[in-house]
DNA sequence: GTCTATAGCTTGATAGAC
DNA sequence: GTCTATCAAGCTATAGAC
C-alpha cells in the first residue's frame, strides 16, 4: 500500500461521516431553518453522535458556514461560465436564465436555505453575503440588455427597468421551485414567458409617438 | 358613570396591555422569526410580565394567530375594495398594484413575517393559509388582463404568461420593500416599470409574422 | 389583571474513556 | 475518531399570592 493509498483511505473514511453530516444538515437547515434544526436531530439522522459533529466542524456555526462556502462557490461557477456563445441578446438572456434555473432546481435545498436566510430573519445564523449574488445576476442581465439595445436588437428604453422585468419572472420561478406547492411555472413556462418579454423588447417603437 | 362608560374604561385599560403586546410581538416576530422571538423578549419589551401574556392570549401560538387573523383581514379589504373605477385596463392594473404596494409598505412588519413563514420553514408556527392571497392577487390581475385583451386594449396573447410578468415585478418590489437594504424599486419606479410592460402589451402584433 | 417564583423541558456544547 | 454521560443556559408555561 502506497502512501497515497493510505491517505486516500483515511480521507475517505474521514469523509464518510463528514459528508453524511453535511448532507443531512443541509436538508434539515433547509426544511426547518438554522435555529430550528437542532444538533441532536442532525446527528441522529446522520447515524453519529454529537461529539463527532463538534470534532469535524467545531460548532453549529462552523457546520453552517462550510455549507454556505461550498454551495456559494458553485453559484459563482454558474455565473461565470456563461456567455461564450455569440448568439443574439435574446438567446443570451434565455441561456443565462436557464442555466441558473437548472442550478437552483438541482441544488434546491441550499437555495431554500439561502432564500430563508436572505428574506427572513437571520435566526442567529452567521452572516453570509448573499446580496452580492443578487447584484451579480442583475448586472449580468443588464449588460446583455444594454448590448442588445446597442446592436439594435432591442428597442431603445431604460435598461434598468427592462432588467427588472426579466428578474421579476425569474424570481417568481425560483421561488416556486423552492416551495413544495404545485408549481405553475416550470422550466418550459419560464422560457416561454421570457420569449414573450424579449419579443416585446424587440418590437420597434410606435412611430406615431416619435416626432420624425 | 354609565354602564357603557364603565365597560369602555375597562376595555381601554384591558386593551392597553393587550395592544402593547400585539404591537411588540409583531415587530419581534417579523425581525427574529416566530421561533427566535421569545416570550421573555416580548413581555420585557412590552413592560409587562409573562403571566399577563398568557392571560390574554393563552400561549405563544394564540398571540401569533391573533396577529395573523387581524392583518390577513386587512389584506382582504384591500383586495376587495378596488376596481370600481371604470378606466382602462392599464390603469386598473396600475391602480390595484399601487394599492397593494402601499398596503405592504404600511404594514411592513406583518408582510415581513408573512413572507418569512410562507417562503421559509414554518419554525413551528401554526399554519396560516397565505397561499390563497397569492392566488387571489394572481386571479385579480389575470381578470383585468383578459378584459383588456377582449376590449382590444392589449394585443392577443397568453393571459397567464402576461400575468406572470406583472406579478414578477410586483413580487420584486414587495420583497425589496420588506428588506432593510437600499431599494432600487420604490413606488414610482414600480409604476414606471408597469408603464413599460403595459405599453408593450398594447402594441399591435408584428404583421410580418401573421399570414394575412 | 398583574405580579413573584419556579417547574419542566430542550438546547448547544464538553469532559473523558476507548 | 467515536462514544457515554452530563452540564449550564435558555425556553414555554404555570401555581399561587395580591
Amino acid at each position: 500500500m502506497t502512501m497515497e493509498q493510505v491517505m486516500a483511505k483515511k480521507r475517505s473514511l474521514e469523509s464518510d461521516s463528514r459528508r453524511q453530516i453535511l448532507d443531512v444538515a443541509l436538508k434539515l437547515f433547509a426544511r426547518k431553518g438554522y435555529a430550528a434544526a437542532t444538533v441532536r436531530e442532525i446527528v441522529d439522522a446522520s447515524g453519529i453522535t454529537a461529539p463527532s459533529l463538534y470534532y469535524y466542524f467545531g460548532n453549529k456555526e462552523g457546520l453552517y458556514m462550510e455549507l454556505m462556502q461550498t454551495h456559494c462557490a458553485r453559484i459563482d461557477q454558474v455565473l461565470e461560465s456563461h456567455m461564450h456563445t455569440s448568439s443574439s441578446a435574446k438567446e443570451k438572456v434565455k441561456d443565462l436564465v436557464d442555466k441558473i434555473f437548472l442550478h437552483v432546481a438541482n441544488d434546491r435545498d441550499f437555495f431554500r436555505l439561502m432564500f430563508t436566510i436572505y428574506y427572513g430573519p437571520s435566526q442567529g445564523a452567521p452572516y453570509c453575503d448573499f446580496i452580492s449574488y443578487h447584484a451579480k445576476f442583475h448586472a449580468a442581465i443588464k449588460k446583455i440588455i444594454e448590448e442588445g439595445i446597442s446592436s439594435g436588437e432591442f428597442q431603445t428604453g431604460n435598461p434598468g427597468h427592462m432588467t427588472l422585468v426579466i428578474r421579476g419572472v425569474v424570481q417568481l420561478a425560483m421561488e416556486e421551485q423552492i416551495k413544495e406547492d404545485r408549481k405553475i411555472m416550470d422550466r418550459q413556462v419560464l422560457q416561454r414567458v421570457l420569449d414573450l418579454i424579449l419579443e416585446l423588447f424587440k418590437q420597434p417603437p410606435d412611430d406615431s409617438k416619435e416626432g420624425r
